[in-house]
DNA sequence: TAAACAATTATGTCGGACAATGACGGCGCA
DNA sequence: TGCGCCGTCATTGTCCGACATAATTGTTTA
């Protein structure tokens, strides 16, 4: 490496993370472009380091890519808000079931607790990007819980983070009607209730499904 | 490009595409490494074109990318397989529910219907490949009939591809059974029930689970 | 005005170069 | 003789430069 790279993940990975934060950050947008000779510049490392970066990226769903013509952040339609949201109930379920069954194991709960804990936070919830990250934290936890890997290595690919991006803008849902959500679905998985649990998390998803549908129709692409 | 490629996807496609194929063709065997070098003289690409490709087959799983060492195909070990199952249960069992919603509209049930005959050939059912092939092709037509593009995008990932591989030599799951099994989610995916259609389809994998389960030491990894 | 053409832009791919790291084997020391 | 240190080797990580190729845009001409 010419010059080091301080992050252990290497180039691609500085490129990786700094798209990602700069999403939730607000610099780059749905729709918007990425130039691969931008980020060069931008990230300070080599074109194929971006490139490498920029397909992981699209790998997850969070950019698309085309033939000869640049990257983009990608916007949802309706439609894919919605496939989305289906697939995320199922998934979320499966998450939170597993947890439940599992929850005596190791110090699971504390970490739960303590990212339920944090999402309750009146200062987190001020900050879009704490909150995020937060709520992020809170759903590793279950899914760390759950054990299981495959579900691990899948999730990021899912698409939930574009679907905060890309509505940041709406309060999609009622904060107190969000909070008693993962306060069921946090009591379900304490309690070791997996019908309740998955029963919780789907509901929590039906409900965001609910709201997005309610969007108007400037919040999607297409 | 210095030399046209005859495939329509570029360079790393063919490189991804031909891993695959070595895959089930047994060229690539699971633990066996993948180096950049010897990719870059069998596919005649650059190296930059062998590693974007061993990047999307890191992001789907296949291989395992280890820093500073070589590429390695996956080979799953019990607790692995197993998680995998379950998710696949989960995931095809989403699937076939949302086929038999959805089964009304459009050529749906021709293709599916066109699938579902071709695993039932017995010329086909004698060739792993093709086998593998007509399966993928009956599991891509009811996740087209469900019609949601998340999920789509999602299942490569999921690891089917890899207890394919990993368990070829062991007949898991009785030949008899896997077409019963097969019948009873095409039939109730054709009758739009789809609460029998995801029960069967999550049958079926539990059922591959129960077999995979019995498999020796030696079939895994670690 | 519309079609053909040219310039611009950005990606797709290759090759070379060199640093960084891990694996392996041999050497020296206790 | 055995064990740990050290150099070599194989291979990946990264950058750079070059050029073909294709999409986009702008311009000229019939």
């Amino acid at each position: 490496m010419r010059q080091e790279n301080p992050e252990a993940d290497g180039s691609p990975g500085v490129v990786y993370r700094g798209v990602i934060e700069g999403l939730y950050r607000g610099r780059y947008a749905p729709g918007q472009r990425l130039v691969e000779a931008d980020l060069t510049r931008d990230f300070e490392v080599g074109r194929g380091s971006v490139r490498e970066a920029l397909n992981r990226l699209a790998a997850e769903g969070l950019v698309a890519m085309n033939l000869h013509r640049s990257a983009v952040v990608r916007a949802l339609t309706r439609a894919e808000a919605r496939d989305i949201i289906a697939l995320l109930e199922t998934l979320n379920g499966f998450s939170a079931r597993l947890a439940a069954e599992r929850i005596a194991s190791g110090d699971s709960i504390a970490r739960i607790e303590s990212a339920f804990k944090t999402i309750n936070d009146r200062a987190v919830q001020q900050d879009f990007l704490r909150y995020a990250r937060a709520r992020n934290q809170f759903h590793a936890a279950i899914l760390t819980t759950g054990g299981n890997g495959a579900l691990t290595r899948l999730m990021p690919g899912a698409g939930a983070d574009l679907l905060r991006v890309q509505f940041r803008a709406y309060a999609t849902v009622e904060d107190s009607v969000r909070l008693d959500d993962y306060r069921a679905i946090y009591e379900a998985i304490r309690a070791g209730d997996s019908r309740k649990a998955e029963a919780a998390a789907k509901l929590h998803m039906r409900r965001i499904g609910e709201a997005v549908a309610q969007l108007p129709d400037a919040a999607f692409a297409s």
